[in-house]
DNA sequence: CTGTATCCATGATGATACTG
DNA sequence: CAGTATCATCATGGATACAG
């Protein structure tokens, strides 16, 4: 006999990826370095100006952060001096369609709570 | 002659939305929370027991604040003993799609790591 | 039961400096 | 330029107790 206890084990798995693709984009400066990466920006230098406020440590982590997640790709060039480019990956599309509903929730939803 | 501009605000202006949204769903627990509500726990006690390893101080502040952003409802019956019940608003159900999207990709994200 | 108050550990972030 | 190291600060979360 089957066990209803599917629908249970499936909801938590949902969360979990949930959680998963959380992890990946949430926080304060991920979606803010991939746009800037995305609309050119490819030196650390450069991104750090883009992106407002930053320090390098932190630009630091969130850079090497996003490339384990294969969302931006990092290419060293030689030595002296180091010469460094990220560039988005074509796995970032993939994000397209959710970031795109994400946006439009947020939008709806500045109107929504302004309702009071 | 119209401005340029108008892209690099839009982009910026996306980001603010992108934001509102990380904001009103992110964190180990308003998933979770939602989920747990959304499921039949109505009590504060029995949402504690269904979000796993949650204390009443966090309990609290991130049912408020779900309240806040009109995902819960929250309604109180009467003093002694205090009974208090939460159910998940109508607008609660539009975040559906989007938390689609997002189990999508965290699903196939979760492979993409994996690969190495 | 439904929370609030208090204390404490921990991790994240900022400021600043420094290396290759 | 592209980061790393160090230190101080601060917000957040957990544990526990307790109030209405």
């Amino acid at each position: 006999m089957p066990d209803i206890q599917i629908d249970k084990t499936s909801v938590e798995q949902q969360i979990r990826y949930l959680q998963d693709t959380l992890y990946v984009i949430s926080g304060k400066w991920k979606l803010p370095i991939l746009v800037a990466v995305h609309e050119g920006s490819s030196r650390f230098r450069d991104i750090q100006r883009s992106v407002n406020g930053i320090t390098s440590k932190v630009l630091s982590k969130e850079l090497k952060e996003l490339e384990q997640n294969k969302l931006v790709v990092r290419k060293v060039y030689d030595k002296s001096p180091p010469t460094v480019e990220y560039t988005t990956s074509n796995y970032c599309d993939t994000l397209q369609k959710m970031v795109a509903e994400m946006i439009d929730w947020g939008k709806n939803h500045r109107d929504k709570i302004r309702e009071k």
